[in-house]
DNA sequence: CCAGGCAGATTTTTT
DNA sequence: ATCTGCCTGG
């Protein structure tokens, strides 16, 4: 087969250039996945390298699988032996086999945002540092960011001595490590650095994986961090065969820790490296690709470069302004059915957000349109309590010295073991220097326990101990299905008898599926697999393949992904740009960048909406269209804006005196309501009489546009909706 | 020990 | 507006 068919000059260039560095520099929708699987292909079936001296490193796990399958279609050969995945499971991999020669236990825990934030708490509490002070995720992000730069905790106390607040950052962060040690857990930040720590300490586990992967390749080399660049060199180091893909205009994870100038300085960084650029763009029309080039042009920071396409004009790009964020939802799901009957189909529909937050009145419109839909990320399946409970059992089943996850479910469901309890406990394990269960296990010598805290203690742990004797000869979805048995949980469930309760059920079934599904997939039946397998799912994985649906998410879950329609909605200033980076010069271009991201999604229609009016914690800001509608200048459509409610039900007196739009800098809060003909000075309590329900009571009043939206509770007829501009009513007083 | 009620924060993006 | 965590009374 020849692998070189179908490819353009540059992207055959790319795929021959097997031996030294080389950065690849893909444009949006330039086949850079494409340019990637057949150079694998190539270098397997006409180099002769084994799948198993490759190593791929994707953005999510999805990207790896695609990538495998792909590079699999292609070739005849088998390529279960190549290393593909995230640099974090990558390097879960490296670990397993050999962390304990940097003094951890290889069936080690991995901490998601939620433990972290557990131990955190813990950690501040124990300092007896104030809450409000050192708030959790500031505390954090700051200790994520020390990591990432390498600089371990005593040096940065000592550095910042004088600084009382640092200086106490510095201790949280050497707690913080400390009791992950001691709990043999690591977070997501841990796994990239103990990794880079294991190579750097010991030469021969280098020195392995060195004369392993003879060629290494990282996409999305935009968004990589400082260690992850440097676990790059390391494991390129012996064979210097490392190709890195990206675009810099790309970029969007700079508050992660993602450094700009790794791809940037690729050229200084590699001796003898070489450089291709992919500018042709297979992906969209020329009109998109004009209005993502107008917009990433702003920023001053770039290598510049220009997309084009031989798929000339294309359909105009709509842009429509719309007066709140229902109406917004509403245009949208009007705009798709009208798509549909067009002959378009549900899956190629995309939404796109710039926080999670907005889903909400889409998924409002589109269940009243009976329009089906997914949603990446956002409310997450694994974010669960029921989900979390039970993973955390079986995290303290794998790795009894987890105290974390033990707190979480020692008393879940509900056996009598409270908080004093506990506390007592956990400071008998610091005296004895052990793990909380590992006091448990010598319940007896636990002089501050009264005899009924230790009847409650007594039954839980020999039901700890018999599951973990039964994880050992069981498969993972046995075994789960023997933890929510044996623990009650399920029972507790199904005594509470509530909506709720059978929702709870139906997600842990849907749980086991995730195992049964793990069991399928990897052939794998070993709990730490799972457990690591869960815990560094990304939202783009998490999310179900359901086919024929419109995909909801934000523009940072789109990265990568392609849509023929794109709905990129919430155009606002202040939302999108979002507020603290509008004085913020590299904040905002890394905003416009997300915007490129965005525009970039789609392939032939693209929509963009904002609106005047957006409540925000339920209260109402006007709004001015984000300044990235301006820099599209006449590269959009401009229309005159519509209101569909308008058109729904008739509002004449209210036209005429539309709110102007607040001066920069865009979100203001409302201001009170002049008054129009009626007396718009309500509130809730108010009697009311109506032409047709009589006399009622004012229960609710939400804010509308230029109007009020008022729930009335009318004696003997319920509770009633009605806007205050059109209703019969008086108020009376 | 626990349930239910209230006050307060929360929202930028995530492996 | 909704969720979380804390407090109080049983």
């Amino acid at each position: 087969m020849d692998y070189l068919n179908g490819l353009n000059d540059r992207q055959r260039e790319a795929v021959l250039h097997t031996d030294g560095p080389l950065l690849i520099l893909a444009g949006a929708g330039s086949g850079k996945t494409k340019v990637v699987t057949h150079k694998i292909a190539y270098l397997i079936e006409e180099k002769g390298i084994f799948p198993g001296n490759i190593l791929a490193i994707t953005f999510t796990n999805k990207a790896a699988n695609e990538l495998k399958e792909r590079v699999g279609r292609l070739l005849s050969a088998s390529v279960d032996t190549m290393w593909m995945g995230t640099f974090h499971s990558i390097c879960v991999r490296i670990l397993r086999r050999d962390i304990d020669k940097i003094g951890y236990n290889r069936s080690f825990t991995i901490y998601d945002r939620d433990d972290q934030i557990t131990l955190i708490k813990e950690c501040i509490k124990e300092k007896n540092l104030d809450k409000d002070t050192y708030k959790e995720s500031s505390v954090l992000a700051q200790i994520s960011k020390l990591k990432d730069a390498m600089t371990d905790p005593d040096k940065f106390i000592n550095q910042n001595y004088k600084d009382f607040y640092l200086r106490n950052i510095g201790e949280l962060y050497s707690l913080y490590q400390e009791k992950l040690k001691q709990y043999n857990a690591l977070d997501f930040d841990d796994l990239i650095i103990k990794t880079v720590q294991l190579l750097k300490s010991n030469s021969d586990v280098l020195d392995y994986y060195q004369r392993k992967f003879k060629y290494v390749f990282v996409d999305e080399y935009q968004d990589t961090n400082k260690v992850q660049y440097e676990l790059t060199i390391l494991l390129s180091g012996k064979h210097n065969n490392i190709c890195v893909v990206g675009d810099s205009d790309q970029s969007i994870y700079g508050w992660r820790g993602a450094d700009i100038t790794n791809i940037l300085n690729f050229e200084k960084d590699f001796q003898n490296s070489t450089t291709i650029m992919l500018e042709q763009n297979y992906r969209s029309t020329q009109n998109i690709l004009n209005l993502a080039n107008k917009v990433i042009k702003n920023n001053s920071e770039r290598k510049d470069k220009n997309l084009w396409t031989e798929n000339h004009g294309g359909e105009p790009i709509y842009y429509e302004e719309l007066p709140d964020s229902e109406d917004e939802a509403l245009f949208v799901a009007s705009k798709i059915e009208e798509l549909i009957s067009q002959g378009y189909s549900l899956s190629d529909f995309a939404i796109l957000y710039r926080t999670n937050a907005q889903s909400r009145s889409f998924e409002d419109s589109f269940i009243r349109k009976n329009i089906p839909y997914k949603i990446v990320g956002g409310l997450k399946f694994y974010d669960r309590k029921e989900i979390k409970d039970i993973v955390a059992y079986l995290k303290v089943l794998q790795n009894p010295v987890d105290n974390i996850s033990l707190k979480r479910i020692i008393n879940v469901p509900k056996r009598g073991i409270g908080n004093a309890t506990i506390d007592k406990v956990e400071e008998f394990a610091s005296e004895t220097n052990d793990s909380i269960y590992g006091a448990l296990l010598s319940l007896d010598s636990i002089s501050d326990l009264n005899g009924r805290a230790k009847n409650s203690l007594k039954p839980f742990v020999d039901m700890m101990n018999k599951l973990m004797a039964m994880k050992e000869v069981m498969g993972v979805k046995d075994f789960i299905e023997e933890v929510i048995n044996t623990t009650g949980y399920i029972r507790e469930l199904e005594r509470e008898n509530t909506i709720e309760a059978q929702t709870r059920i139906e997600n842990i079934k849907e749980f086991i599926s995730v195992a049964i599904d793990f069991e399928m997939r990897t052939g794998e039946s070993n709990l730490e697999e799972f457990l690591a397998n869960v815990a560094l799912l990304s939202d783009v994985d998490k999310t179900s393949d359901t086919t024929n649906v419109v995909t909801m998410m934000t523009v940072h879950s789109a990265k990568g992904l392609e849509f023929p329609a794109v709905f990129l909605v919430g155009m606002e200033d202040g939302l999108f740009p979002i507020t603290r980076a509008v004085d913020n010069e590299s904040e905002l271009e890394e905003e416009r960048r997300l915007c490129y991201v965005a525009v970039t999604r789609a392939e032939k229609i693209l929509f963009i909406t904002n609106a005047r009016v957006r409540t925000i914690y339920g209260n109402v800001n006007y709004t001015l269209p984000s300044r990235f509608i301006e820099e599209m200048g006449d590269a959009i459509e401009k229309k005159e804006k519509k209101n569909i409610k308008e058109q729904l039900v008739s509002v004449k007196d209210f036209t005429t005196n539309r709110e102007k739009a607040a001066p920069r800098p865009f979100i203001i809060q409302a201001q009170p309501k002049p008054q129009g003909d009626k007396n718009l000075d309500v509130s809730v309590g108010d009697k009311v009489k109506h032409k047709k329900f009589g006399i009622g009571t004012i229960v609710q009043i939400k804010d509308r546009d230029n109007d009020k939206e008022l729930v009335i509770s009318f004696d003997g007829e319920g509770l009633k909706r009605l806007l205050l501009s059109i209703a019969p009513i008086e108020i009376l007083r």
